[in-house]
DNA sequence: GTAATCACG
DNA sequence: ACGTACGTGATTACT
């Protein structure tokens, strides 16, 4: 046995490294007794990130308690698996920091199943977002083991991931190499491994004081479990890629960007990403540019150039107001095709693992309100929505087609429940009932605002501002911002808020409340689901956005938990805030499809939420205008 | 590492 | 007293 004798909060602890048979009887003598005790501490180190990519491996499991940890090393086989699986497959509490990620390797590599593993584990850093979701940025503790461990268990607890970079340098190894470089003896790789369990194990009583004396309850711990287990299965289960498409579509891109970056050079603009040679090109052909950036730099980005080349931001087309400036227009067109051949085509091409799909990971609990964040393989929750080109590379299996279904414009049917906005809810209420004539497209809370507020004889445009003016309100957004969103002149807009105001009264009276009640209780908002919202103090206004995206991901977290109950799950692909996309069978698609709505269909507060299915095609991008 | 940019809901 | 657009992820240039 290789043992290694450490400090935490001011206790010894040890870390052992069994080396033979008789050692690793020691480790199964240590963990029957342990389970037998409590929860047991697990963690594991990996060659990498990239589960899914062909030769990763899984290097060593660790368990462990307060004091006391084993690192088996699973990489040497025979009877080191051997008894790392048997503790694995019987162990009846985990403890796991960021268990998605364990999930993953454990299941793929180690043969210990996903679905074995979650109803077993509780993750400390879902408990830790429940206590304080921001990242130290924000001015939180943050989720990352190291600094929870400093804030709760010791101050001097060592940043095992940094410091360990410096030791891959020492050894000629690099972050990218180190985890799969690094001997499999080395001390100090030994001595983490063991220290982030005991850690772990040290954290969990910590977080679990901090949630009873914040009132948190253990119904939404489990909630968050539950949501995280479903994000994993569909990380697992990943997105197809269409390799040819993908390959042409890079090329295509990569021609098209060359051939407007030629374009930019005989400018005098060299490199269409840089904003300096940009800025003085502009300059240089007698442009003005007014705007500037936080930093005082002038401002020359997509609004500003297709200002500068007489389009239109959102449709492409000619506005007619000025002589376009080609270098201008240009720049965009080389700078869109380079970004989405970079960002999407060759990102898939290079993500693929063997079987043809990415991965992306889903952070089930990522934003301060809860939101979920996908990173990664691929950014699939923000891929061009204006064209089918970069979806198009995502296919269902042979014979399965896509679906999507969404929320009815969510955020504002939760605003009406959480502020009980009367007329709102008046109006989501009494959908169905409107003449069919006021509403061809189906009921539109938009048109309903505009209606109530200029009369019966509302038109698009006026729908077009109380939109604005609502997203306003969920946003806490002003004039100026509206006004530059819309298009509108901030005379028009102004009466328009000071309308929207008169008609929705309780929006003003619960911001007023929430901010309140806020700095009231430590700067924190209380969700729907009881999560903690802690605000910024000066800008205490973002109080209605935090509520409403807040419940609004929360409506999608227990739609998912609803879905899995009615054995949706293996159709599942991708959360994306408002939305689920799925692949089934075409034969069942309109089956599933219906069940995905009933999912997404439900009363909350008094307003009906209701969604919308579509079905496509193979592809994604059947679903925004492609024929395949 | 920071700033700027661009992609999403 | 007044007014504030919210939340993400990835890439590139530049220091």
């Amino acid at each position: 046995m290789i043992t290694y004798r450490h400090s935490v909060a001011g206790e010894a602890v040890t870390v052992n490294v069994p080396q033979t048979t008789r050692d690793l009887q020691d480790f199964a003598d240590w963990w029957d007794d342990a389970d037998a005790r409590g929860p047991i501490a697990l963690d594991t180190e990996t060659t990498g990130l990239d589960i899914f990519r062909t030769g990763y491996r899984l290097r060593t499991v660790q368990f462990g308690d307060r004091t006391t940890a084993w690192v088996i090393h699973w990489e040497r086989g025979g009877l080191f698996e051997f008894h790392a699986r048997n503790a694995l497959e019987q162990t009846r509490r985990f403890l796991i920091h960021n268990a998605p990620f364990d999930w993953l390797v454990l299941d793929r590599h180690a043969g210990v199943s996903m679905e074995s593993l979650w109803p077993r584990t509780t993750d400390t850093q879902i408990k830790a977002k429940l206590v304080d979701p921001r990242a130290p940025q924000e001015g939180g503790i943050g989720s990352a083991l190291k600094t929870l461990s400093a804030f709760y268990v010791d101050p001097s607890a060592p940043d095992t991931q940094g410091d360990l970079t410096a030791v891959f340098r020492s050894l000629g190894l690099t972050k990218a190499t180190g985890w799969a470089g690094i001997p499999l003896d080395h001390d100090v790789y030994n001595l983490y491994a063991g220290l982030d369990v005991i850690l772990t194990a040290r954290l969990e009583p910590c977080l679990d004081e901090d949630l009873s004396r914040l009132g948190v309850r253990q119904a939404l711990v489990d909630y968050e479990h539950e949501i995280a287990y479903i994000c994993t299965h569909m990380s697992r289960a990943g997105l197809l890629v269409d390799k040819p498409y993908t390959e042409e579509l890079s090329a295509t891109l990569g021609a098209v960007s060359e051939e407007f970056a030629a374009v930019a050079a005989r400018y005098g603009v060299e490199n269409v990403n840089s904003q300096a040679q940009i800025i003085d090109a502009l300059l240089g052909m007698g442009e003005t540019l007014s705007e500037t950036t936080a930093s005082g730099k002038p401002k020359v980005d997509k609004s500003v150039l297709c200002h500068l080349a007489d389009i239109d931001q959102n449709s492409g087309e000619r506005l007619e107001v000025r002589t376009p400036n080609p270098l201008a227009d240009a720049i965009i067109r080389s700078k869109r095709a380079g970004k989405w051949r970079m960002t999407y085509a060759e990102r898939l091409l290079t993500s693929m693992d063997p079987d043809g799909k990415v991965h992306p990971f889903i952070n089930s609990l990522r934003a301060r309100t809860g939101r979920m964040g996908v990173s990664g393989d691929f950014a699939a929750q923000t891929l061009p929505a204006s064209d089918w080109m970069i979806r198009r590379a995502i296919v269902a299996n042979p014979g399965w087609v896509h679906i999507s279904t969404d929320f009815q414009a969510i955020e504002m049917r939760v605003l009406a429940a959480l502020a009980d906005v009367k007329r709102m809810k008046d109006g989501f209420c009494n959908a169905d009932s409107y003449p069919k004539e006021e509403y061809p497209e189906g009921f539109d809370i938009h048109m309903y605002t505009a209606r109530l507020i200029k009369g019966p004889g509302a038109t698009k445009a006026d729908r077009k501002i109380f939109k604005g003016a609502g997203f306003g309100k969920v946003y806490g957004g002003g004039v100026a911002t509206i006004s530059r969103q819309t298009g509108a002149p901030e005379t028009e807009i102004r009466p328009a808020l000071a309308a929207y105001d008169r008609a929705f009264p309780e929006i003003k009276r619960a911001s007023s409340r929430w901010q309140r009640e806020a700095r009231s209780t430590g700067m924190v908002t209380v969700s729907a689901t009881g999560r903690r919202l802690p605000l910024d103090r000066d800008r205490t206004y973002a109080v209605v956005n935090y509520q409403c995206q807040s419940a609004a991901r929360d409506c999608l977290g227990q739609a998912m938990i609803d879905m899995r109950a009615r054995g949706l799950l293996e159709y599942m692909r991708l959360p994306i805030h408002d939305e689920i996309l799925a692949t089934a069978p075409a034969e069942d698609a309109a089956d599933v499809a219906r069940a995905f709505e009933e999912c997404m269909t439900f009363d909350l507060f008094g307003v009906p939420v209701v969604a919308t299915a579509d079905i496509g095609g193979r592809s994604w991008g059947s679903l925004y205008g492609a024929d395949y």
